[in-house]
DNA sequence: AATTGTACCTGTCAGC
DNA sequence: TGCTGACAGGTACAAT
């Protein structure tokens, strides 16, 4: 489900209503989601901490936890990855919990965050925090695609040394951390770069629209609050609506917004791949 | 070392 | 109706 537009919107949703509060209780509900700690552990160690605010990394949402009175104590972060189709929702206290419930945390205003997840993949992970490389699917991550070390000189040495076909490599969180099935359909269109070009054969000039159409497609995913095609929702259960904006992914047969003509589905890196066989070419010119 | 396939889960939808 | 198979926003790990 969420890559990086929808964590940050996640993110953004739950800081005010979570910064400064107080968790009061904890209950875990699928044990197997919980890393770093013990499910008899977790509740003793998480309840009575306050969240000081909550960070993004990648598709990873960090939710750090100081001991209040005690500023000398590092503090704790509970690091959540919500996989295909987690969601963390907060709400009013005592509503009932939804099926496929992983975990819910009460906090001291009596408001509750729900972490719901129908197919069980999403976990979190509680660890001291910084040390990130605790958290497995954190331990390689590449730049954050906004930051100043994800430069273009970069991206080009990556891409070039890579083997593999563009959109694999661009779904390695290894190269830039973030990306996800959707949003790389969507950037390797707007850079009229067809998904199975090998990675290292991108021209320069391809290469800087590719690392042009990423940073847009993110910041433009943001500022439409995520895509919503099935289970996304941010923190207070609202869908977000890039997926009305959406010029590829999930489209084919239907008509290419630049050229008119049929887009086409394939299967690249093992994950459906949406893209215009006109617009994104994978022969040099036609 | 790096790339590919498969496993992990549950739900939905198209086709018969 | 109900069955079956394909597919779904991600990652870990085994096999190559």
């Amino acid at each position: 489900m969420p890559e990086l537009p929808e964590v940050e919107t996640i993110r953004r949703t739950l800081e005010p209503l979570l910064a400064d509060r107080t968790i009061a209780g904890a209950e875990l509900y699928l044990a197997k989601a919980l890393r770093g700690c013990t499910p008899e552990a977790w509740p003793c160690l998480v309840t009575g901490r306050k969240i000081a605010r909550l960070e993004r990394r990648g598709k990873h949402l960090i939710m750090v936890l100081a001991k209040p009175g005690n500023h000398e104590e590092a503090p704790l972060a509970l690091v959540f990855h919500l996989r295909m189709t987690g969601q963390l929702i907060h709400g009013p206290g005592g509503r009932p919990r939804e099926r496929h419930t992983t975990a819910v945390l009460t906090l001291d205003d009596g408001t509750e965050l729900h972490f719901i997840d129908t197919r069980k993949f999403g976990v979190m992970n509680l660890i001291p925090y910084g040390r990130w490389d605790e958290v497995s699917s954190m331990s390689r991550l590449g730049p954050e695609p906004f930051s100043p070390s994800f430069t273009l000189t970069y991206f080009q040495n990556t891409l070039r040394r890579r083997k593999g076909k563009i959109k694999a490599v661009l779904l390695d969180q290894s190269v830039v951390a973030g990306l996800g099935n959707i949003y790389t359909d969507e950037a390797l269109y707007r850079a009229r770069i067809h998904p199975e070009r090998m990675a290292s054969s991108l021209d320069f000039e391809e290469v800087r629209r590719l690392y042009q159409a990423i940073k847009e497609v993110l910041q433009e995913g943001i500022a439409y609050r995520g895509t919503s095609v099935r289970d996304y929702a941010d923190g207070l259960g609202q869908p977000g609506s890039f997926q009305e904006r959406l010029a590829v992914y999930g489209r084919a047969k239907q008509a290419c917004p630049s050229c008119g003509q049929p887009l086409a589905r394939t299967v690249v890196a093992g994950r459906g791949t949406y893209f215009c066989p006109v617009c994104q070419r994978l022969e040099k010119e036609g």
